[in-house]
DNA sequence: CTACATCCTCTAGCGACTAGAGGTGCAAGA
DNA sequence: TCTTGCACCTCTAGTCGCTAGAGGATGTAG
C-alpha cells in the first residue's frame, strides 16, 4: 500500500492542506500514521471522510453538525432520524436565507437604478441606507 | 439638548450596546463627548449614523464597505460612483449567492425525501454527503 | 440612603479557518 | 553524492464582527 501524502489527500479531497491538519485537530479526522520522518500518512479512507466533510461544509452545514453526521456514518445501524433532522433543519435555514437575499437583491436593484451617477446628495444608494423607511421590502 | 445614553442610542438604532462601543473603537463613529462621570453622551447623528451602520450590516455589506459609504455620506459633493460600485458589486454577490442556495435547497429536498426513516445505511442524506456525484445540481 | 439598573474598561472567546515563522524530510537532476 | 527546491512539520497569532464576562464606577428611583 502506497502511502498517501496530506498534499495528496488534499488535492484528492479538495479541503487545503492545512485544513486537514486543522480537522486533525479538532478530531474530525483520526489522526493518521507517521512515515519515518513523522510525516502523515493518510488512507483511502481518509480521503472518503474529507470529501465528506467538504461537501457537508459546501452545504453549510456547521462543524458540529458533521460530526454528528459523520459519527452516524461510522455506525450505520443506528436510525437515521438524527442525519434527517439535520438536513431538514438546515433545509428550513436555506430556505430563510433564500427569502432574506431576494428581498435584499430588490432592495440593491432599487438603489442601483436610482443611482443617477451624479454627486452623492443625489444618490439612492447613500439615502436607502440612511433611511431604512424607504426599504421596499421590510425584511429586517 | 438632553443628552443621549448609550443605552438610549442602542435602542434608537437598533445596534447593541457593546456593538456600539466596538464601532467607536474601529473609528466607524467618531468618539462622542463625556458626562461628568465619564459616560459617553451621543447626539441624534450618531444616531443617524448607528442606523444607517445597522442597515447596511443587515444587507450584508463589510465593515469596510460601510466605511467608504461613511465617508462618502460625511462629504456629498464627492461623485457617488463608488457608492454605485460598492452597491452593483454587492448585488452580482447577492445573485451569485441565490443561485448557489437555489441549488443547494434542490439538494438537501433530494436528500430529506430520499430518506425512508430507516437506518443509517438507507439513508439518503448520509449518502449523498458521502458520494458528491450524486448532487442533482453541479453548484459547487 | 439604599438598591439596582446602567455604565465604564479590559481581556478573552466564538467559528472556521488562514498566514507566517522557523525548521525538517524527501525526491530528482547534475 | 550533492544540492536544489518543494513539501512537510509544529507552533503561534491573525482574520471578521462581534459577544461574554470580570470587576468596578455612576446614575436614578423610591
Amino acid at each position: 500500500m502506497k502511502k498517501i501524502t496530506i498534499g495528496e489527500a488534499a488535492r484528492q479531497s479538495g479541503v487545503k492542506v492545512p485544513t486537514v491538519r486543522y480537522y486533525e485537530s479538532i478530531g474530525l479526522l483520526a489522526a493518521p500514521s507517521r512515515s519515518e520522518g513523522n510525516q502523515r500518512s493518510f488512507e483511502p479512507a481518509d480521503i472518503s471522510r474529507l470529501a465528506f466533510i467538504r461537501h457537508a461544509r459546501e452545504l453549510g452545514f456547521e462543524i458540529e453538525a458533521i460530526r454528528t453526521l459523520l459519527t452516524l456514518q461510522d455506525d450505520p445501524h443506528q436510525s437515521c432520524a438524527s442525519a434527517d433532522a439535520i438536513a431538514k433543519a438546515r433545509l428550513i435555514e436555506v430556505e430563510q436565507r433564500i427569502r432574506s437575499l431576494m428581498a435584499l437583491k430588490a432592495e440593491l436593484e432599487t438603489m442601483v437604478e436610482g443611482c443617477g451617477h451624479g454627486r452623492v446628495d443625489q444618490c439612492r444608494v447613500i439615502e436607502v441606507l440612511a433611511d431604512h423607511g424607504q426599504c421596499t421590502h421590510p425584511h429586517h
